[in-house]
DNA sequence: CAAACAAGTCACTGGATAGCGACAGGCTGC
DNA sequence: GCAGCCTGTCGCTATCCAGTGACTTGTTTG
């Protein structure tokens, strides 16, 4: 029998994604993270103060959102600059697999399809951070002022996002297939925006 | 006191639109659907088996999605016909027009992202099925077999029901705007897909 | 009118939830 | 050693949920 208060918390807040995983967010309450975790709810009152501080010390643990880093690619001094629209494509592709591998990120974006908590919040406000960074740096290697790259990156990456979560809940047999045709739709309507 | 079986149903029908509009899908449950409809639940067993089947009876009372003639423009002999882009900019633009006249279909949407249920999946044949009636009608009059139209709507018609999804619950000040942005983003990937 | 059926009400079970108070065990500092 | 704090357990309340059986009221039909 420990007596640890921070295996203790480590537990609950693993149990937090535990449960977002396998059961859903629907799931994600008291009692049920409480069993999940092996200890007695009112610790989650007392550590936590509740749910809602629960959540906030999950979303604070957990890099919910890709860094800029983490879906731009290298632009050296030597190597020449691809096009802005070949740009935006590996971009997006790269947010593809981001989001793909984050399940729980899934999880909570179809979440705030129904509810707001500090879960949602978080996730929001990490997305629209990183958006915004993320088209600061593409100008920064790109003077086109007159394509909206936000708007654009945008509008896709609604896309992608609804697509992963859908798929998760109504998966198709050609799944594979589905996400190549996807990629290539995308690059064909991303191809012409270099002439603006 | 009335004693009339229709009455009752279409209250029972009635509740269930009013728990989806006012307090979301997760409030729809047999008790709170007995207690809107000002009934007792045992009547929702009785005369539709069960929530499954009032769901199910609910679909088919309600045009969840749109027919392939509410957004499609009306093509005359004499009339030129317009640019690929130029037509599906003015499909994609009475789509989003048809979702935001649609309240339900948008809860019945965000429903999809988390569970499966006989709305959702009524939605889902319905949405499929006009999509693929439209993508043909569309091939009538373009031949253009190297663009993927039937990719290109589901990209940015997903796009659209993200977007318009997620503004439910995260309402910004500057919405009108940000539809415009959206339109123009729109069309601008679009206006280069003629030539192909 | 009376029997039969349909419509509707009530009360209950069993299980789940959130939240709180009281208690027992171990650890630490005095 | 002892007092006090922290960790953790247990039990309770109150509420909600889905689902069922027994009952009453109303209507209709013979």
């Amino acid at each position: 029998m420990q007596k640890s208060r921070i295996k203790t918390e480590q537990k609950i807040l693993d149990a937090v994604a535990t449960l977002l995983l396998e059961e859903g967010f629907p799931s994600v309450g008291i009692n049920a993270i409480a069993r999940c975790a092996g200890c007695d709810k009112v610790l989650i009152y007392r550590y936590f103060d509740g749910l809602d501080g629960l959540l906030k010390r999950f979303a604070e643990k957990h890099d919910l959102w890709w860094q800029v880093a983490e879906i731009m690619p290298e632009v050296t001094i030597e190597e020449p600059l691809d096009t802005l629209p070949v740009f935006l494509d590996a971009l997006l592709k790269k947010h593809i697999k981001a989001v793909q591998q984050r399940p729980l990120t899934q999880e909570i974006m179809a979440w705030e399809m129904s509810a707001s908590n500090p879960l949602t919040l978080a996730l929001s406000r990490q997305r629209t951070e990183q958006g915004v960074l993320l088209v600061k740096k593409v100008r920064q290697h790109f003077n086109q002022p007159n394509i909206d790259i936000g708007g654009i990156l945008g509008i896709f990456g609604a896309a992608i996002n609804y697509l992963i979560m859908r798929t998760r809940h109504h998966p198709s047999e050609h799944a594979t297939e589905e996400w190549w045709r996807l990629e290539q739709s995308i690059s064909s309507l991303l191809s012409c925006q270099s002439t603006s």
